[in-house]
DNA sequence: TCATATTCACTCAAAAACAATCATATTATT
DNA sequence: AATAATATGATTGTTTTTGAGTGAATATGA
């Protein structure tokens, strides 16, 4: 077995168990206790992982990568329901705008057919759309750690240089009477401002959000269409009522 | 069997499998060792695949990872070393840029306990300074993906909107007559920006870099503060007549 | 805290893979 | 057909990878 086979084996279970034990491995792949040491060591002078005691265990670095392996997992399936849907407003060459945000994350796969050129404030985005090649542009500005958006004033007044077609946003809250609403202002501010420049909005968020307000308002539910799971009749039925609310059936 | 015939069955095999075997290769094409090595070298040259010990693997550009880890090991003790040195001439507080390249990332870890405010247009340094906490903001502009930086008029007149104390510039090229110079004329201009906009400029450079030119003109190397390694002494005794330049012992 | 059991880092020798060379075979050109 | 250009295969010595053995370092449980 090739030495980068082996090396390949190992990053994939780490990222399928998050560690691994050497004892393990030696198992798995037949070959010796040393070999398996010098390979993890590679490994880590790559930074691809972080030796323990014992085996090895994925680095969790608070940059690109971070939150997403709790948060990414939870409605996957939703996630990507609603990003194939939002993908199909996308047209040829369109300039769209793409909210930081794990459900935007799941429309990357889709824009390279559509031949379109993004801007975004989501740096985790940027592994994605440099893999599928799509033309990219980042926001600058300063960068807010714990969700790795771009935000502030610097983000909203660069923004504001650019129009798009259309816009994607995450959102926390989607309430009938309240409105859509995130919990950060300055992401708020942003959400707002991409909403000004777009001439279609967009607003990808699973049913969880749905009934629910957060603390800042970035506009009203008439503003976005608004594309979520059925997961939720029951706040679904409330928001019908007076929204362009799009539903994807699982 | 002509070789065009095996090119084909190796590439064919490869994306079939990911990686492939050169005793493999040799038993299923009845060809020699050296014709199949000759063979793998070639595609490797046409970058159709990359060479391991063994046999051969795909070449995936995708996203981040990889591609760059084969450049990051490349000097890197003399990177450290220079990096280090850097370091030392930041004092507590500073705004500094911080310019995309390896080099240049092992500043990083030192950044901390500086409490040095950051701009950069190097997306490859943004886990490692989220890692560190350090205050960051992102340039805005168009995504070179092959380099993962910044670059574009966008981004140099996002950047004309700051200043910095110090800047820390990686450079592909340093020469006592034809000055710095890098192969991106776009990233020419942004680097030349970012020095125009320093109190003070500091060019990190591994001894391979001096004495060679590459296309685009940055500045003269009386611009800039030089850090770099003494493993090319006779380009050294040339560059140190009429620079400003640090070399780091090992 | 101590004793025990893993796990680790290091060295060394064997094996595998490597690059370079040269002789031979194949193909192209005149 | 003769020659040149190219491709191939065998041989060589060198480098890289590998696995086993050793003692040191680290975890675990009494």
């Amino acid at each position: 077995m090739l030495a980068d086979e082996r090396h390949q084996i190992i990053i994939s279970k780490l990222k399928q168990q998050g560690t691994i034990k050497l004892t393990e491995l030696i198992e798995e792949l037949h070959v010796s206790e040393a070999t398996l040491r010098r390979d993890l060591a590679q490994l880590e002078k790559m930074k691809l992982l972080k030796r323990v005691h014992g085996g090895a265990a994925l680095l969790q670095r608070k940059g690109f990568e971070l939150g997403i392996h709790e948060k990414v997992h939870q409605f996957l399936a939703e996630k990507q329901e609603i990003a194939s849907m939002a993908a199909s407003y996308i047209n040829e060459g369109d300039c769209i705008y793409l909210d930081a945000g794990t459900t935007v994350s799941e429309l990357i796969p889709y824009l390279k057919e559509k031949n379109v050129t993004v801007l975004t404030n989501g740096l985790m985005h940027f592994p994605s759309l440099a893999e599928y090649e799509i033309k990219t542009m980042i926001v600058g500005g300063q960068v807010k750690v714990s969700t790795n958006a771009i935000i502030g004033s610097t983000a909203v007044s660069f923004l504001s240089q650019y129009r798009f077609d259309k816009c994607f946003l995450g959102m926390n809250g989607i309430h009938s009477q309240l409105g859509l609403t995130t919990p950060d202002p300055e992401e708020a501010l942003l959400k707002k401002t991409a909403m000004q420049l777009s001439s279609e909005c967009y607003v990808l968020a699973d049913s969880s959000k749905l009934n629910e307000a957060t603390f800042a308002k970035v506009g009203d539910i008439t503003d976005a269409v608004i594309i979520t799971d059925s997961n939720n009749q029951s706040a679904l039925e409330e928001i019908r009522k007076n929204s362009k609310i799009k539903v994807v059936t699982p």
